[in-house]
DNA sequence: CAGTTGAGTGCAAGCGCTTGCAAACTGGGG
DNA sequence: CCCCAGTTTGCAAGCGCTTGCACTCAACTG
């Protein structure tokens, strides 16, 4: 393996010289640096990053916790943010959390405590108060995606918005009758999402003077197949029949959707589905939804989390406060005014 | 930052002791071992990785390259390696290919190469030979899943005799016109994986006596959109009429399902269709299909992985390879016995 | 022209751990 | 009681790089 003596040798200068030519820091003369250049990529080298780590502390290296891996959002987030810092030259090592409880405390003790990390990006993570602490004590910034962390700075969408927004497009549609199909909110794995996206709905629906119903909440756990169900209870039901469905993430909505088929319902025609993510999959079910940009939630959380590596300023140059993110509503086929009632067809077309 | 001298000062031993006591190397009296063992919990001593690793050379660390991340198997993969991974005690640091081709070298050229993986775990990459030899060059152990590479071992389905299990079930239900959803050959990403395919669909036919016929093949990519899109050529073509089709991705087969069902056609009672992965969707869909276990090919390209790293034979103590993987056969709802012919119904029945 | 400044470079002391070597100790056999 | 083999421990030399400090030298300043 070639170091940087034998690039030194061949250079004919310092190793001191070769690390300052090679990494930018500290002044060396042009033709110096190009000496330097030239012989290291004559001789292949590359820096040791166990060594540089350990001489300088850092480590070039930010670690991702997420909660699952194989869902969509998450994914997203995971791209966004390994562009980003391949662009800083950082690489990204991958903490999954789904499986056991001991996995979680295994990653906080033993992985991302040994100083292999810089920073740590949390995604869609409740992390405890001790949690937070310890990833403190290290130094390291912290910064989260997908919901507010206490002390931590953080980006999110705003979920109350997010489907306030949804539910609204239904309403300057003419829907009155619009059910939602939420997060279980006894299996609430993060922030509250569910919640917060059923008050969404709820606050659009009383401003617009529409007193929510019961009885047009379904709950769900995310999944098509979950959303699916729901869908089924909330249309078979003969006494409140909706003319529309906001559904708190685009597969429940596409589950609707396949639903809503299976019961001789036309969508948009009978009823209108719209859903929250912009999912992969939305453009070819036509479904209307809102789009929260899940890449461009990591690549900003990545660049906040550069901006905190910086030396000046520290860890504490990034207000540990929760920032907005944009979202934005597409409209597909999934949605269109509310069907004429049966007693109004006659007057409508008279 | 507590050191390994705390710990030492602290267990009234040298920091050797300590060293040893920790990581098990070395023989340690069952005493002092406790002491140390104390004496770094009490101080929540956990080992520096970077120098640990600058002295002994490891990093317990794996890289895994990926050409893309937002795809089910993929994700699928990595979640079964970081299983295993994180058992051994070593950490995944990620590498997603997807995006442009600067990106590619970049990962070779200045992230792999920095030393900063004890081994790579290739997904789904066909690697050039100067790739696989600079890698080698490295003394870093090499394992590929997903298919077969030339001088390196690795762990793939025979995507051959896969297709032709789901092609078998068919024909075991009667069926005797069957079409092929396939991976477009001109952009094939990976080992001929499409080729592979609808080989293996040609072959079962032609064991049961049956010529394939170009025309009940339609190529797509890999994407349930694709998937409709082609099902639709070849169901709405009046000459040759298919009783089912096999899809070479279940994304592609949902797509299927989903064209089929678009154009009157009930699955299975008309048509009977197929696919390859047992994708989280297929439960859901009732998709038949057949199970390529992406975790557990994660799991065990890390075994071997882990094989290759010990002391005792090197890196060449596993032979470079092509290692079969089990896949199983799961019947659903979407295949049946072939439905009888009109002109066959009376005779049947009478 | 002496004094000041700053660029350019090298020396060498770390960074925090591992491990070869040797010393110290233990116990059993002759 | 001495010697030998085996066990336990510590010393100290790295691992490959970075960087504070000191030095040289050229370009300015007044």
């Amino acid at each position: 393996m070639t170091g940087i003596d034998d690039v030194a040798k061949l250079a004919g200068v310092s190793t001191a010289t070769v690390s300052r030519a090679l990494s930018g820091r500290g002044h060396v003369a042009p033709r110096t640096r190009e000496k330097v250049a030239a012989a290291a990529s004559q001789l292949g080298y590359v820096v040791n990053a166990d060594a540089s780590s350990l001489a300088t502390g850092r480590t070039r290296n930010v670690g991702v916790v997420v909660p699952f891996l194989n869902r969509w959002f998450y994914t997203s987030v995971i791209e966004g943010a390994q562009r980003r810092l391949m662009q800083y030259g950082y690489d990204l090592t991958l903490y999954n959390l789904s499986g056991h409880d001991d996995e979680r405390s295994s990653v906080f003790e033993h992985f991302l405590l040994r100083k292999r990390v810089d920073a740590v990006l949390a995604v869609s993570l409740e992390l405890t108060e001790q949690e937070v602490d310890s990833l403190h004590a290290l130094g390291r910034p912290l910064v989260g995606v997908g919901g507010p962390i206490p002390g931590v700075p953080t980006f999110s969408i705003d979920d109350v918005a997010v489907t306030k927004l949804a539910t609204e497009h239904l309403l300057s549609l003419g829907h009155r009758v619009i059910g939602h199909i939420g997060g279980d909110v006894e299996r609430e794995l993060s922030f509250h999402l569910p919640t917060n996206r059923r008050h969404g709905y709820e606050l659009a629906l009383r401003e617009a003077g529409i007193e929510p119903d019961p009885a047009l909440y379904y709950p769900a756990v995310f999944t098509m197949e979950s959303g699916y169900q729901a869908a089924k209870q909330l249309l078979g039901e003969p006494r409140i029949r909706p003319t529309a469905l906001v559904a708190a993430s685009d597969e429940m909505a596409i589950g609707a959707m396949l639903a809503a088929r299976d019961m001789g319902l036309r969508v948009p025609g009978d009823l209108s589905v719209i859903g929250i993510d912009n999912h992969e999959l939305a453009p070819f079910f036509g479904l209307s939804t809102v789009d929260q940009h899940p890449g461009l939630q990591g690549e900003r959380a990545v660049e906040l989390l550069m901006e905190a590596l910086q030396p000046s300023g520290g860890a504490d140059s990034v207000p540990a406060v929760d920032q907005p993110l944009p979202f934005d509503l597409i409209v597909r086929d999934s949605t269109a005014r509310v069907p004429l009632q049966p007693a109004a067809v006659g007057s409508a077309h008279g």
